[in-house]
DNA sequence: CAGAATCCTATTTGATACTG
DNA sequence: CAGTATCAAATAGGATTCTG
């Protein structure tokens, strides 16, 4: 998604936190510290390699997530949460709790809706 | 953006936020209270109708923002955010402060570039 | 004034097969 | 193991025209 070049600060944390698995993957690499690709991948169930690959290299990008490859055979390769991706932690954690109670607000909105019927 | 039925909460408040337009839509009426639809689009140049509507409609869904219609000719359309949408800006917040401080990081990347240069 | 409708492009995501 | 490459589908976003 081509973000808007505005002076608008939120724009910069939302464009990296965009992505249908980004989140995911910095909760999980937060939670669980360094994995590997497979690790991760087993980890989040539905996702392609295409696509965990992508997201991964978007916030290797951005400085978010570390990605640190064994010249060895087979291939090891361990991504982890940089300390930059650390700062990130208080938006998720407020983005989480907020969620959490938003799970409950659309919940109340099914009842309402039942309760009419 | 679809996103996963998962039990990740962040996506709960990362799903209202994401869209161009969203958040600077949230941010304004936050900032300067009900605003009309051309008022709206005046604050925002580059959007176009149809981008403001549609991303109106959506955050009204979320009730994000209120919409009051006022049955009158010419139409009168006002847009507000709910009581429940304030309880966004906590997140707005720790975004906003976090945005600005990456603008520096990524900033520092720009230098370190030029100088290896 | 505040939109709805239509057409079009670009970006994102997914499915599948292949590889050093 | 940790990816690429290719193709297809879905979604987001934009330009333009029309209307009660």
């Amino acid at each position: 998604m081509e973000r808007v070049p505005s002076n608008c600060r939120v724009e910069n944390a939302l464009g990296i936190l965009v992505g249908k698995w980004k989140p995911i993957i910095i909760l999980h690499l937060l939670q669980h510290g360094t994995k590997r690709f497979n690790e991760l991948k087993r980890a989040m169930p539905g996702i392609t390699q295409k696509m965990l690959t992508k997201q991964l290299r978007e916030l290797e990008e951005e400085d978010i997530i570390a990605r640190v490859v064994y010249p060895q055979v087979p291939p090891k390769v361990e991504y982890s949460i940089t300390s930059y991706g650390k700062t990130l932690e208080p938006i998720l954690e407020a983005m989480h709790e907020w969620g959490t109670k938003h799970a409950l607000h659309k919940l109340e909105k099914q009842e309402n809706i039942k309760a009419s019927n």
